[in-house]
RNA sequence: GGUUCCGUAGCUCAGUUGGAUAGAGCAACAGCCUUCUAAGCUGUGGGUCUUGGGUUCGAAUCCCAACGGAAUCACCA
């Protein structure tokens, strides 16, 4: 049993004991003692003054007896007005840590028997990947990581936007201006390409807006009239016609975005179980539409478009179908949520989208509610800031945007000027003082990231470099090369030991009690889809070890049992670090 | 205007079922490397938790209002 559980348990039977009727759960408040008190665990007794009748210090000394009388588990108390502060013995302490020592699932919690599919990262082909993607697909990944150690079957995906007059604009800007042009003519990756292609278009046609401006045309009129939009509008028509021309050039300059992607994927280590493309899906829930006006939930209006009324939930009426029969964005996202819920059973389905399109989800899950699916509240938008600049909104028009290809690489080089200033790897091979220098950066990145609570938006500015001190990714990668440095010159076979309960000092108590918490760290994170949770528990046990580095000598303790109990109590904190991080998406080095 | 979210130290952020004197990091200042990695550790200064009410033994946390900021409300995706 978890000890806070424990100690729940504990003062649920003390009280029976003491005031006959038992407390109902929610009276009996268990939390972490406040570091300047001493004890483990703090019981609030406010809410049982009610069933003592008597004062707070009396009620609170009352039950503290009782405990320490009669659980082995529990060492001493005191009380300090309301707060009963309990502390459990040395001894307890060991053998939880024998337990944690002894379990390679250490922080996987037990099958919940559910299957989760979790959506993110989900791009548009026409431009590269930014800051922006970077914090969707690194707590896409994250999520994913923590539902499936809380528990669940998880089937990460992402939907592909690879249809639309957007990819549109940057063909038809590639064959005015870019002719001939392919990343390995011009040596440009695939996405950035792509990329200028788009901006290029963006600039033929602000430019031809200009002119039919000039030449008395309204702006309205102009943006529809001015040739490039037209000609992007006319290869739609013939792309959904299927004309072999279109088609050829739109699966060539995806497939240069998607060898981009692939790359900066690889680069993040993200990964998906199944590719979705909007072009082979963006005909789904046509027949659901139909469905609606049977069960009379939807209406057609008489130019034949089809709408839902949500005026009586608090929001507008939602298109579904286009006068001309056309669907829009959210038919097929109906329409693929029903796909996926009946093709692999899943009990719930997770969408990383930005906060940015809140009403679009709440109409998601309205809609598919109306139309009688059960699972429908099984559908949870994990809704994100955006990440801004000091100077506000990221805008590629701008060009603002902080490209997420540029970002890594910078980072990487960040980590090469650290090591090579502080010279710690200067004997290590060149290849693999590479591989340490991505995996440094990465670090840092992704902990940057993913450290703020996903809800917020967050800033970033880009003139000042990513932290490498203090709480971040290199911060905890560094305690754990600081440790496996100390196993290393321990030699091979010298962790493993029991700890000795009479030579724990309070900081190693301490250490053991935040090991013992990382598990429901993370079942806390997996439920509130929060990896930052485990980012500041990672953070904590780092900066606790650093603490007890600084005022305990491990290899050079003299007592042979006693070195030995500390060097399997480091080798766990390091086993655990790695499986925080692991959740959170980076490595940990064994050298930095 | 409707809906949703946010407002905590100079800056970036923790503080999730209401609990003790609101915490970290960065920046500033002062210390600690002949001793297991100084990307570390120790200390100092820094706060009307946007404001005003309410709920109660107790509020950064819950409720109401105001102020400030963001997103969204397309026959776009």
């Amino acid at each position: 049993m978890a000890p806070d559980k424990l100690i729940s348990a504990r003062a649920a039977e003390a009280v029976r004991a003491l005031y006959g009727e038992g407390a109902d759960a929610a009276a009996l408040q268990v939390q972490d003692t406040r570091k300047e008190f001493e004890g483990d665990y703090t019981l609030v007794v406010f809410p049982l003054l009610r069933l003592s009748h008597a004062a707070p210090e009396a009620t609170a000394t009352a039950l503290g007896e009782w405990m320490v009388a009669n659980c082995p588990e529990i060492g001493s108390y005191n009380v300090v007005k309301g707060f009963l502060n309990l502390s459990l013995s040395a001894s307890y302490w060991a053998g939880v840590f024998d337990e944690i020592a002894a379990d390679p699932h250490f922080g996987r919690l037990p099958s919940t028997g559910r299957t989760v599919m979790v959506e993110f990262s989900s791009p548009n082909t026409n431009k590269p990947l930014h800051l922006g993607h970077i914090r969707n697909n690194l707590l896409g990944d994250s999520v994913s990581r923590l539902l499936e150690a809380a528990g669940n079957r998880v089937i990460k995906v992402t939907l592909v936007n690879d249809r639309g007059v957007h990819i549109c604009k940057s063909m038809y800007a590639w064959e005015q201006e870019f002719e001939g042009r392919t990343p390995e003519s011009t040596g440009i990756k695939g996405d950035h390409l792509v990329g200028d292609c788009y901006v290029a278009f963006d600039k033929r046609y602000k430019a031809e807006i200009k002119e039919l401006v000039a030449g008395g045309m309204s702006e309205e009129e102009a943006a529809k009239a001015a040739p490039s939009i037209r000609a992007a509008h006319e290869m739609l028509v013939r792309w959904e016609e299927g004309d072999p021309q279109v088609r050829a050039l739109w699966k060539q300059m995806n497939g240069w975005v998607f060898d981009g992607f692939e790359q900066t994927y690889k680069a993040l280590g993200i990964s998906f179980d199944k590719v979705y493309y909007e072009s082979q899906t963006y005909l789904l829930g046509k027949e659901l539409v139909q469905k609606g006006l049977d069960m009379g939930v939807f209406v057609r209006d008489p130019d034949g478009s089809v709408w839902c009324d949500l005026t009586a939930d608090g929001l507008d009426r939602k298109i579904l179908l286009r006068s001309d029969g056309t669907s829009v964005y959210i038919t097929q996202d109906l329409g693929t949520a029903e796909r996926r819920f009946s093709e692999f059973k899943l009990d719930s389905h997770v969408y990383v989208v930005g906060n940015e399109q809140n009403y679009h989800f709440q109409v998601l899950k309205l809609i598919l509610g109306k139309l009688g699916f059960a699972w429908a509240d099984q559908i949870y938008h994990l809704s994100y800031g955006m990440v801004e600049l000091p100077e506000g909104k990221m805008k590629s028009r701008e060009g603002t945007v902080v490209d997420a290809d540029d970002l890594l690489e910078k980072m990487y080089q960040e980590a090469r000027a650290m090591s090579e200033e502080s010279g710690k790897l200067a004997d290590v091979p060149a290849e693999e003082r590479e591989r340490l220098y991505r995996l440094i950066g990465l670090g840092a990145l992704k902990y940057f990231i993913i450290k703020v609570d996903p809800r917020k938006t967050m800033l970033f500015d880009p003139r000042e470099s990513i932290d490498v001190n203090g709480n971040t990714g290199p911060f905890i990668q560094y305690t754990h090369a600081r440790i496996c440095s100390i196993l290393r010159k321990a030699g091979a076979g010298a962790e493993g030991a029991a700890l000795k309960a009479d030579a724990l000092s309070a900081k190693e108590l301490r250490l053991v009690k935040l090991l013992s918490a990382f598990p429901q760290k993370v079942g806390e994170a997996a439920d509130a889809f929060s990896p930052s949770i485990v980012a500041g528990y990672a953070y904590d046990l780092a900066k606790e070890f650093n603490q007890y580095y600084h005022e305990t000598q491990i290899l050079r303790e003299a007592d042979a049992s006693v070195r030995a109990a500390r060097l399997s109590l480091i080798a766990v904190l390091a086993s655990v670090l790695r499986k925080a991080a692991g959740l959170l998406g980076f490595e940990l080095p064994e050298r930095m």
